[in-house]
DNA sequence: TAGATTGTTAATCGATTAACAATC
DNA sequence: TAGATTGTTAATCGATTAACAATC
């Protein structure tokens, strides 16, 4: 069903809400509030019960949110209450850190395989890794299941690799790399390019703020 | 001037546009349009002409836009033509692929400086920077002029790095660690949460795509 | 001149907020 | 019961798109 699809921008948003909730369950709390939360993260309470409206009814008036409730609620409809297995293609310093991220596997993404296209790094390891061939990248993909990836690669890389994922039916690709790909519907990227992040901060950095 | 400000989305797509110029010039092409710009970037050309509208007019009717001169004028715009000293606080695996990641130097934005709060790496090198004690940073700031930094610490360290990065008059901050910062009017922050973004596109992975 | 593309206006579309009845 | 807070509706606000006169 297509005609009442959830905003994207709504779908953002939930696993911000999700974190906020897992903070509050790590203190201990067990009710919270749409004010709460909202205060939390700088948005309005009113923003918070429309966002969760569109999955439907987790509070009580009254009352509030069951804090335990609500996350285990939003981690279903989410997707993330199971196991993800990825790939992740770029063994360079990026790469090194993405494997040490320990973030990934807390949350159950699991990074299933390393490649790479250079031949000093194909067969040495990369954190507990084995860092393989961006020639096997087809055959690990299937035998392991895979259905997301990070590309860690330079940007003259990125494209090739994103359509041999696209062609493996990859559908989620989290893109380090700073380019637009151009994807079929239904194949979903998130990119990050902190450049792009701190020149949109540099705009407001001026003598007289604007 | 508060009351025509360029709306912040706006200025989140210029280092975009910048980008794909980048790329043109790159290419060796003199002559864009808004048509191809969005072309490549996946959005309508009405809304690349839309946005540039907010700050001039930098094109020709018939011909289109002087790649060269679109991108010296967003450059501007963003006060990317200058430096910018950033100091990087946490020198775990992340800051060591961010004191390696040459992109930063290449758009301007130069680290000045690192920080730890682990007596095993202060005094030690990460890439060609010494790391500091946390506790030079208020001299270390003053001394080299810094106006932007890098969060890469635990979570449970990043509220009090950036109150003390905020008092020291610091207004643009890049945050790595998942949290939501709580900052005063003025003070940019801009969030890199790759899980959150992994959580979102697993929203959209069912049998059923939504 | 004819064709192309900008910059801008007005219309459309979508997201956020305010307000409040429902109800715990 | 009185107080609090939800879920939802309607109003407001803002962003995107379509269309076209201006003009290179």
């Amino acid at each position: 069903m297509t005609s009442n699809a959830v905003p994207d921008i709504v779908v953002g948003r939930l696993p911000i809400y999700l974190r906020v909730l897992n903070h509050l369950i790590a203190e201990g709390r067990q009710i919270t509030s749409s004010q709460e939360l909202g205060d939390r993260l700088g948005i309005s309470s009113a923003q918070i019960r429309k966002d969760l409206s569109h999955f439907g009814e987790f509070g009580k008036q009254g009352t509030g949110y069951n804090v335990a409730y609500l996350r285990d609620q939003l981690t279903e409809i989410l997707n993330v209450d199971r196991e993800w297995r990825m790939v992740l293609i770029g063994a360079g310093d990026l790469g090194h850190a993405l494997v040490h991220y320990h973030r990934f596997a807390e949350h159950g993404f699991q990074i299933a395989a390393v490649f790479d296209n250079d031949a000093d790094k194909i067969g040495h390891k990369l954190g507990e890794y084995d860092v393989h061939s961006i020639d096997d990248l087809e055959n690990l993909v299937r035998l392991h299941q895979v259905e997301m990836a990070i590309i860690a690669v330079p940007v003259a890389a990125a494209r090739d690799v994103a359509t041999r994922l696209i062609n493996l039916g990859i559908k989620a690709i989290l893109c380090y790399a700073p380019v637009t790909l151009t994807v079929p519907l239904g194949v979903q990227v998130q990119y990050i390019d902190p450049v792009a992040q701190l020149q949109h901060m540099a705009y407001y950095q001026t003598v007289e703020a604007r």
